[in-house]
DNA sequence: TTGTATGCGTTATCAG
DNA sequence: CTGATAACGCATACAA
């Protein structure tokens, strides 16, 4: 491979002279522009970004730590970031930590040897031994938590307005005339299943309606848990008349336990389920849901993330964003027919 | 940042004594070891992987370039090769084309600056103008396409048995009693579309089924003309007793022309699909399908790439590996009730 | 404006 | 077995 070295012999130039038409900032002659330029074409050369970045100390790379990509919560995510990384000049690493934090402290131990330029990051867990993100952080590296954040770390954020999410959705089933309205959880003490919950507790309270704890059920945002407690729900002396799931993979078993009873949806049950996943919609039963702008977590953090690496944050001023949900509609929850009962 | 020179004033060694315990390679004194390893943890010393790859001339990195990673078809293949390519030692780097020339070739440009040591392909186009590809490899830059190959170029490949998987769920559907069968392709001159429409030839020759002309149609991998063909095919004269659909996007959009028309699968009409989604498999109408081995496309052609990087290629002796599909019966094939028709 | 020299943090070669 | 030193390919003062 040739160097700027050889480039510059056979401009019969200096390799300062190559190097300064290379990043096109110093004022170069004409005549000896063109010839290396001429070099560079004849020889092929490519810059190696590898001695660059060991010169300037930057690497133009930022690491990305997701949960799993197979997870058709993180394919957006990941491309609103590629998207926004690549159009300022960066190229993204991206890991699975499948929500291990040995994981997640062997990849932070890596990207920090590689000398990565910021850090997008889904945190594997909301509290714990969180001190490998804090050491980071504290030493300088620059971090932006998407979709999660974890509690008592000064870092910026992209998030979603989960909590107002819920609400409108189940303020949206109410109006439709539901009354007995069941929730499926992440389980306790999750960050996403808390506030998720929280939406459900403000709209309830907002429209007078009674809570019900037999309506409100801890599942652990899987398929398997929507489904065993879909059916406890749906077999229950004191159905609900709609559920709601928070998260697609709780909907998987809720819509499965429908279907495992003989029973459909909207004529038996309402559904609606936190999450929007385009490719479902032409199947039935087709569920209303609580969209989340996905591209958009990605592409604000990377730009927030790269804004910090231009110029790093003072002090403790840290900027938190949030981001609105968009509230889809669909046949799944449809209005009761008749009054609701008490 | 400390360097290794700190660890080595720190240590009371020289660098050359700190490189050798780092490498572990060489034989150092028992006493030395532990001196230096006392101060890499006292001044968090993390070796420059940068520093490491100018030296060594190798950056344990590898490009990948892909379509889309929104495409529900490349997560899994993604994760596949990113497990890979970690349980060797090395990162991953990804990049969508969109599947555009001009970004691959733009891509290609910069993983080449940045000297990956290998390259992972998903082709954009089949053939046309490759040279950035013949390129590349030509100097000596590892290259495994996957799941395409690309025509007239020399190439190690990962793909998977196009022909045998339709083949095989044809004959499926003309065992259950079907005989007017109707496929909807990708459209000519495409890799995936021209491999998957030999499966349903030999299929209905093997079964000495006549071709309908109008039974074969060309689509173009998308859902909206999935719909279009569905729609005219189920309303014409003569309609099939089973459509399938030569990738996921076709066939939602057959889904969707299917209700639209108040039909439902099986009973009106058998389905079968290209491509498995395990998420929409709760969902009705239950389509069978071929499912492809997306993660292991991923992990072997990785496996594969890092063995070429070890030792490359001699001569043209370039290995084409085939996976398997298999086929995943569901409700929407169910058989004709009464016999086939002529 | 252009050329020269130094250093970025490692590894590797070679004396000692 | 250990230490000094020369690359690796580039950017950047600084000198010319």
């Amino acid at each position: 491979m040739p160097t700027i070295k050889d480039v510059a012999s056979r401009a019969g130039v200096s390799v300062g002279t190559v190097s300064n038409v290379l990043s096109g900032l110093a004022t170069v002659t004409e005549d000896l522009r063109t010839r290396v330029e001429e070099a560079i074409a004849e020889l092929d050369y490519r810059p190696n970004l590898i001695a660059r970045s060991l010169k300037k100390r930057q690497t133009n790379t930022l690491g990305m730590i997701i949960s799993d990509i197979v997870n058709p919560f993180f394919p957006e995510m990941v491309r609103g970031a590629e998207d926004a990384a690549a159009a300022a000049g960066y190229i993204l690493t991206t890991f699975n930590t499948d929500y291990r934090v040995e994981r997640e402290r062997q990849v932070f131990e890596l990207l920090r040897s590689r000398r990565v330029d910021g850090l997008l990051l889904v945190v594997a867990l909301i509290r714990g031994d969180l001190s490998h993100v804090q050491r980071a952080a504290a030493e300088g590296l620059p971090i932006v938590c998407l979709d999660r954040r974890p509690e008592g770390l000064e870092l910026d954020s992209v998030t979603v307005d989960n909590t107002g999410g819920v609400r409108s959705c189940i303020e949206h089933l109410i109006e439709r005339g539901h009354r007995r309205i069941a929730i499926i959880t992440g389980g306790p003490g999750k960050y996403l299943a808390k506030n998720r919950l929280q939406g459900y507790l403000d709209a309830m309270a907002a429209a007078g309606l009674p809570l019900d704890p037999a309506l409100i059920r801890d599942g652990d945002f899987r398929r398997e848990s929507g489904l065993a407690i879909a059916k406890e729900l749906l077999t229950s002396a004191n159905p609900p008349t709609a559920i709601f799931s928070c998260n697609y993979g709780l909907n998987l078993g809720v819509v499965q336990a429908v279907e495992e009873l003989g029973l459909e949806s909207p004529r038996d049950i309402a559904l609606a389920t936190f999450d929007r996943l385009k490719l479902t919609e032409v199947f039935r039963p087709h569920v209303t849901s609580v969209e989340q702008p996905s591209y958009e977590i990605g592409a604000q953090g990377t730009r927030l993330l790269i804004e910090r690496i231009k110029t790093p944050a003072e002090g403790s001023e840290r900027v938190h964003i949030q981001l609105p949900t968009a509230l889809r509609i669909a046949e799944s929850s449809a209005g009761r027919l008749v009054a609701a009962g008490s």
